[in-house]
Order: C-alpha cells, then structure tokens, then sequence
DNA sequence: CTGTATCCGTTAGGATACTG
DNA sequence: CAGTATCCTAACGGATACAG
C-alpha cells in the first residue's frame, strides 16, 4: 500500500468511497438469506450437506447448494470431495472465512443488545444455534 | 402498506431465521442496499435528505426514504423535524447506531484484507469530510 | 426541501423432479 | 449422498409524478 496524504480532503474521500465498496461487496455476499447460519455452522464442523440440511430447518436443496457455491467462490469455505460410493463431500471454513465469522459473533452480540425481542415461534430441530 | 403472506414458505423461513439468532436479523436491516453507506453517512453528520442524496450517486427518492424510515424505526437512527418554510429534516445516529458501525467498520477491515481488488468507485461527487 | 404514491422490471428464494 | 435443472412467486430496487 501507498502511502497518502491523508490529511487531504481527497484522499480522506478517496479513502471513505474505497471503505464504502469494500463493505458493500461484504455485505452482498453475507447478508443474504442463510448464508451467515451457514458459514457458522461450517465453523462449528457441521461440513456435510446432508448434515447442514438438517440443521437449517426448511431450507430445499437447490438454496443450500448454491449458497454453499457462493462460499466456495468467495474462498470463505474450502470443499472436498472423496471420491466413494456413496458420495462424501466435507466443507471447510478457510482462515478467512473464520476471521469474518468473529466478526459476524460481534455483530450478533450487537443485536442481542439493542435489537428488543418480539415474536417467538416453536423451537426447531436439533442443531447448534449461534 | 402492504400484508404479507405468513403461511408462505418465505415467511416461515425468514421468522425461522429471525428466531433463529439475532445476527440474521441485524443483517436483514443492514444487508440491503444502501443501507450501511447511509447509516456511515449519518455517523459522519451528513443529516440532511438532499445532503445525503448528493452523496449517493444515483439513489432515488423513494429508495433513499424507505432506507431513512427503516433506520428510524429500527432506531438506528433519530429523526427531528423543524416546522419551517422550507421543511427542514436533520437525521443524527443513536449510540445504538454508533455501536453497530463500528462493527462494521470492522467488517470493512475484513474486506480490505481478504476481498481481491476490482473496480475503484471513482469520487465524482463531493461526499463528506471526515 | 422532504418526502409519498404508483407502477414496473429484475432477482432472490423456494418446490419439485431428476442425476452421478 | 450430494447435488443440478426447471419453473414459479414475492420481494426488492428503481423511475416518475406529485404533495405537504
């Protein structure tokens, strides 16, 4: 990285509008719908689909799988396959992806704090919650 | 105004998630477009409407309303009106807004060190000075 | 100046059936 | 066991006009 003038004005700007993409791109990829559960889980060594599938209650095999897809392209999840009958595939959280899920813990803390509860449904199915 | 559908799979889902953990619902309200760069901005006093849209190139009206009374009512932001001719509007952060920023300046850190460079958004319009 | 109302195209999320 | 292929619907994001 270069060094910059960072009392200018414009690179303070140059330097807010990069943040601001930076997070943007952060926020496409975890803010949809399963993704952090999911990256967690494979955190806490949930690395089957199958496994993963039960866990997230309701959730229909194209969604997991192409959310899966979108961990492994953003090199939050590393995926093995083994090459058996019947088929075993693991996945991984990268060093990356565990870094952003300390993150994500930080964030669910903010919510426990300031977020007020509301409606509760019936628990669920077995699994560890976050 | 409109009702949703609570018996779609959709919903149950989403209130499964909500339940779930808070995390998804932190990142429900802050995973949309728009919304962290204008929760940031309102950290850093851009608390006018026309100020905000200014430095969001390309918002629209209505779009940049919704995301301002979504804020207010997850009270991540306040909302003081000055009965003038013109209307003047300020929006300023609560600490709980404040909190929640600096998690995600934190996952803006996450971003810079582990999402490869692409595009640089290019600084046309004047945005704020920290 | 600060919004709301309405309409509209795109996309995310889901049901189902099928495959290596 | 671990997915992919299709099709479908609701929600999202945006354009535009208008109102307090």
């Amino acid at each position: 990285m270069s060094q910059k003038k960072i009392n200018s004005t414009n690179a303070v700007n140059e330097l807010y509008l990069d943040e601001r993409c930076t997070l943007n791109k952060v926020l496409k990829i975890i803010g949809k719908r399963w993704v952090a559960e999911i990256l967690i889980l494979i955190e806490q060594d949930i690395s089957r689909f199958s496994r993963l599938k039960e866990c997230l209650n309701g959730i229909s095999d194209n969604v997991l799988s192409s959310v899966l897809n979108e961990l492994v392209k953003s090199e939050l999840v590393k995926k093995e396959i083994f090459q058996q009958i019947p088929l075993k595939v693991e996945y991984y959280i990268t060093p990356g992806g565990a870094d952003l899920t300390a993150v994500m813990h930080q964030l669910c803390n903010w919510g426990k704090q300031h977020i007020p509860y509301e409606i509760r449904i019936q628990p669920t199915k077995k699994g560890p919650t976050i």
